[in-house]
DNA sequence: TTGAAAGCGGTACCAT
DNA sequence: ATGGTACCGCTTTCAA
């Protein structure tokens, strides 16, 4: 390789310029464990010398020996939409753990998510012994992939999924808490007749299999209007049911189209609802748009809240008022789980399921119920 | 550690099950170069056995010996303000990091920077042999720093520094030329009287030295005032110099204040440009509010564009005109010839400088001269 | 075509 | 207090 650049140099190469062995060395500079003790000129010799040097430990024949890494895998899974490195979902939750592996003195290693099947390549990495334990964002549906995975890796800590296996933990969101917040914040402000913007990818009744989040919403929307005593329709759930026009549901703008297209929907009905909470924040950049478009103003005539929650969302205008779910919490409760499990302060053997409840942001698209309704 | 479960098989103990020895296993898995032969059924008969075991090579063996990790290391240096993973500045360039590696089939380390000298850190975490190439990511702007830097990792990228080093390449922004495109888009909308938020952190005649990328930006600025020959007066650029309020320079929310500040001082000059130059495009944040408070309309009575572009820049409102840097043009780029270093498909020896050309985002914020003026 | 052995750069144990 | 030695898991060389 680069063998036109002096090699760094090894503990061998100290040991023989401090005139000591290398079992000495590595417990002055390594901190190695071994029974061995130093005397203090010699000590101070050869860390002279290493500083001279500039020597470093080598990683690889530390971590072959120590069978520790002192790093923590990210794997984020790419078979979602959206699902990406530098997404802004992926990012909140990175912010919390990244404050938490930097305090701790851990480094990250982004798992390389190529490839025809990247749910085996993932296995393949936690064999190979690179980091302790790992970090799985966007998990996938299948809950089978789990169960292999902690059989190559004991230690993950994975976000929203219903699967169990020994040794996983769970960050989960509370969706139903999400959607039931939104629809009591309405409520409170006086609106009866309130929609829903479901998710027109998968139909009603297949929903519980294909996107769990999505109908754990639908469902803490549906308990919130029943406990309430709001009146309900079944027109006023966009969902697949009632879509009219395709939208290809790879595209980037999908839920931005869908926000226009249930929009349309619900004003077409002779009672449209007054209030629509969004079952993703981003329809609300299709919807209100469309809105004003047909005259309607947002807030004034119609209101909306959108779940999930992103900074910028400040900067919309209106700006979008919605239930954000605390994301970097999430990523710094994530990280630290991991670590304590890694340097044995929590029981490996012991799953744990945490429920991170969801907090209203109230800006400025969903106001009172107008006055004339 | 983990010692309760079983353990990920070695090589050894898949030629021993197959009756061979490690080295036509290694062959056969791991397509080691030694000159060894293995016969089909041999061969067969390892790769049925390690299937079924789940083998897969220990990384830190095999790059022990093998001097290779086809992994990255991603430096983000933290000593600028927002400096951070998760930035959307350091995402747009991640996702083209990404994208590369991806493909290439490497990995990334995201190195730790926390303690109390971080640039010293990173050296040592150079020295530790844990990747092939490191990306630079907020340079620091020490140049000596880069000198040593590639003293123990020969292989760097770096982004935005005007420090040379050999085997140091560096993705440039052209700053200048962004300030300029802003300036000739202004001009073309009829704007004669444009002004310019700089950077009131540093005081104008230190800018050079302090602020590499707001001097280049002033600079651009004045040349382009200059050679389309409209009129300028040194209260026009909003700097150190006419700062009245104290702004804490560490606040999330610094530069935002900074262009309410801005906006505040040209409004009270008697002939007040009718256009600005936001040197980084979040002044608008603060910029824009202002006007529409103090009854101008943005477009229409004043017009701003911006230095630096995101995506959500679109949801503001009116949404904003901007000069944006290609960054994940600039994160493919860099990944790139990392890699080719890293294989040899480039030469190690030789430095190469890269400028990327800004373009205008066109949008709503920047609008034509008004009658009236 | 294959096995044995040396060594990558450390750590740990056992003598001394 | 210190040096020698075995070994972590893999690759490579050399001898058979």
């Amino acid at each position: 390789m680069s063998d036109v650049f002096p090699p760094n140099p090894t503990l061998k190469d100290v040991a023989q310029q401090a005139g000591c062995s290398a079992a000495v060395a590595s417990k002055v500079l390594n901190g190695s464990r071994g029974n061995v003790m130093v005397g203090k000129a010699t000590a101070e010799r050869v860390r002279a010398i290493a500083d001279r040097l500039g020597y470093r430990a080598n990683f690889a024949a530390r971590s072959l020996v120590a069978r520790s890494t002192r790093t923590l895998g990210l794997y984020i899974w790419p078979g979602q939409p959206f699902a990406n490195m530098s997404g802004s979902y992926e990012s909140a939750i990175l912010r919390g753990v990244d404050a938490v592996t930097q305090q701790a003195g851990y480094d990250m290693l982004l798992l390389n998510t190529a490839g025809p099947d990247p749910l085996e390549h993932c296995l393949a990495k936690c064999r190979e012994g690179r980091f302790d334990g790992l970090l799985v964002v966007r998990s996938p549906a299948d809950p089978q992939w789990f169960s292999q995975l902690v059989r190559c890796m004991p230690r993950v800590v994975a976000f929203d999924t219903t699967a169990e296996a020994p040794g996983l933990d769970v960050a989960m969101f509370d969706h139903r808490a999400a959607a039931r917040a939104a629809v009591e914040y309405l409520a409170e402000k006086g609106h009866r007749r309130i929609g829903f913007i479901g998710n027109t990818r998968v139909p009603p009744d297949e929903l519980a299999v294909g996107d769990f989040a999505g109908y754990e919403r639908r469902t803490g929307f549906l308990d919130a209007v029943q406990a309430l005593g709001l009146p309900h329709r079944r027109e006023w759930i966009f969902d697949y049911r009632w879509q009219r026009e395709a939208v290809d549901a790879q595209a980037t703008d999908y839920l931005q189209a869908e926000g226009a297209q249930a929009v349309r929907w619900m004003e077409s009905l002779d009672e449209p609802p007054t209030a629509l909470v969004a079952g993703v924040y981003r329809s609300a950049f299709g919807a209100v748009p469309q809105w004003q478009q047909m005259g309607l103003a947002v807030p004034g005539d119609r209101s909306l809240i959108g779940l999930g929650d992103r900074d910028w969302c400040a900067y919309f205008s209106p700006s979008l008022t919605n239930v954000a779910n605390p994301l970097t919490e999430m990523g710094q409760w994530a990280a630290s789980r991991l670590i304590d499990r890694c340097e044995q302060r929590a029981d490996d053997a012991e799953s744990m399921r945490k429920f991170f409840s969801p907090q209203v942001v109230e800006r400025q698209s969903a106001g009172p119920v107008p006055e004339s309704q």
